[in-house]
DNA sequence: CGTGCAGATGGTAGCGCTAACAAAATGCGC
DNA sequence: GCGCATTTTGTTAGCGCTACCATCTGCACG
């Protein structure tokens, strides 16, 4: 009914397009575009000057326009070989969110393994793809980073342990972080600390190790060989790894899992031999999956950012393309965010005969 | 370097367009564009015309430049209420798979409770979202329908119970399935089989124990009301609900869980009080989730075909979509796909002494 | 002082589609 | 057959952006 107020508005309620800019800034639209795609060959004080006219009018490209003009829209390729539904769940969320924010196609693949990921990448490639992410354990085969390198694809690393590579990643810091838990146990009164390590294939698995030891060094408690039982990440590796550590003449007090599922695990089989959980041991996890709030007692554990760490990702991702586009140079950011430590009901301070009957189960 | 080899062709290569179909149709692009839009006012003749063009060219309309020449993207908002995290990543990846195809934007929202997911709609639709696929239980609130049939959103709903409703659904027949499940057990040689309840909130419980008694029912064995606990859905309520049934003088020889995480609670019980599973009690589960195959012995348990549903969804969504746009009617369709039985470790013929020694903790 | 050349900027013409209007075709009553 | 309402189809002019030149500056060089 109101429509055309001003002239050259056809349809649409005024939206600040490139041309308000360029008039505000006193240059042309082309050099707008310039400047919103980071080429290069604009004078350092029109850039500026078309900067100011940006933040000013709150302009923002219009994403369908672009790849209208370009003739190819901004696709990114997730690739995730383990389902880990939580991780994955989380990481799509944010991934999600993030991808709509820019504007971008989100495509996400499922493989199998290595070789099977590098089948993907080059097909997707292919198929108009821009930019790869990678979620563990992908992010850490050099196998997919050399192919990602080598074809100077733009590509992020989600939870990487290989640093020092040319492609961005996204992390947490897993030594620091096992190390922190562990200190929790030791503050908690706890020296008989048992370990279950994760899928010794992968990186994260010595990351967390590591941790480990690093707090039982600065507390002084020495480090004892059979405390610590090798895991694969799996609940049923957690049965076992908690039956031989459970089995010890010298029972730990406090069992750290790798992870949460075998942290469920470790509750399960002390439950089967009437240990009480916390009350005669302690156990925490890693990650804060579903799991670890499913499974009764709750399990204290380490939270990844997931949310955040995917959000990060993709921004690092979408910046890299443009500027590949661009004929930029490429992007390259390692980003370290920050775990937190989830106390919960599986820990407690060492057995002590009123502790026994506080939870009893019921 | 090659380029021009046919005169229009600026800078991509020869994709399909609208005009090339308008050519082949001997039409204009404008009554192609009515086709595709599925707008009235076009003569069934020229329109079966035009269909064939497409089809013979492959011609799939380039998204970004609709949606610039209409100033709107077609978003579509996934609204989620129970983060069960392997129901929503697998609906995810369905939906972002199917997103795609047509492309859409996916927008997701997980809100607290009905009213909070009225605001966030409202929220939404100003946003300019033009869609809502609704998980349960969300799909089951009645306000929520209300609002969005009021509001004439177009709106699809996965797993609801209530039916008759007038916005499209994607389910499987629950009940059916309970009792599918239950049939099993009593093919086993199972009679008296303890059932725990879902949320009685939710009419997917209802459903669920009505396939019980149906079973139960048509196989001759008496119901009795000792043997069917109400749970809430949750791993807790689990707990509590095995607890009373097996404290039962005849002791059920097995228990059919309405979802997963209660019976992972069921196996955890039994372990507890040094019962073996399959071997002396039989326990099954419901929709299998990621917990199905943690827990040892994986459960059995009933599978929804959650990625197709969501497919199915979305698609009837943005068809939905569409019609609205040009002012067709209402698209309303109810689409009920195959569930299925997953036996897995946790079920077996009732105790007979052999049984016992096969599958001891170990 | 012209010439050549690099870098910075602008003009033009679309990308593929659809809103709005204009025109043509159809149907209908008499 | 004609006038009129109605339906079907076509024409035009963008949507907001960028590729591809053309232009224009400044500056070193012979």
């Amino acid at each position: 009914m109101v429509k055309s107020r001003h002239g050259s508005a056809r349809r649409h309620h005024a939206r600040v397009t490139i041309n308000d800019v360029a008039g505000r800034a006193g240059v042309s639209p082309m050099t707008v575009s310039r400047v919103i795609n980071d080429e290069g060959s604009v004078r350092e004080s029109t850039r500026a000057a078309v900067n100011v006219a940006i933040r000013e009018l709150g302009y923002s490209p219009n994403r369908a326009a672009q790849s209208l003009a370009t003739g190819n829209q901004m696709q990114v390729c997730l690739l995730y070989a383990n389902p880990s539904s939580t991780y994955l769940s989380e990481t799509l969320l944010g991934a999600l969110e993030q991808v709509r924010e820019n504007d971008t196609q989100l495509v996400v693949a499922e493989c199998g393994g290595e070789a099977d990921a590098e089948e993907i990448i080059l097909e997707q490639l292919k198929g108009g793809i821009s930019g790869v992410l990678l979620v563990p354990p992908l992010a850490d085969s050099p196998r997919l980073l050399d192919l990602l390198q080598e074809r100077d694809v733009p590509a992020v690393r989600m939870g990487p342990q290989l640093n020092g590579e040319r492609i961005s990643s996204v992390m947490i810091d897993d030594r620091s972080a096992a190390r922190r838990m562990t200190e929790y146990l030791i503050e908690l009164g706890h020296e008989r600390i048992g370990f279950i390590t994760g899928d010794p294939r992968y990186l994260v698995s010595k990351a967390r190790k590591k941790g480990y030891r690093d707090a039982l060094q600065a507390a002084g408690i020495e480090w004892r060989p059979e405390l610590v039982v090798t895991g694969r990440f799996s609940f049923r590796s957690g049965l076992d790894a908690a039956e031989r550590l459970l089995a010890l003449p010298e029972r730990p007090t406090a069992i750290s899992a790798s992870n949460d599922e075998m942290a469920a695990a470790v509750i399960s089989v002390a439950h089967r031999h009437h240990i009480d959980v916390p009350g005669e041991l302690t156990v925490t996890g890693f990650d804060d999956t579903l799991l670890a709030t499913t499974v009764w007692p709750e399990i204290t554990t380490i939270r990844q950012p997931i949310g955040e760490m995917s959000h990060a990702a993709i921004n690092l991702l979408t910046r890299g393309i443009r500027a590949r586009r661009a004929g930029g140079d490429t992007v390259c950011e390692h980003l370290t965010l920050d775990y937190s430590l989830i106390t919960r009901e599986s820990s407690a301070s060492p057995a002590r005969p009123d502790f026994r009957e506080k939870s009893a189960g019921q």
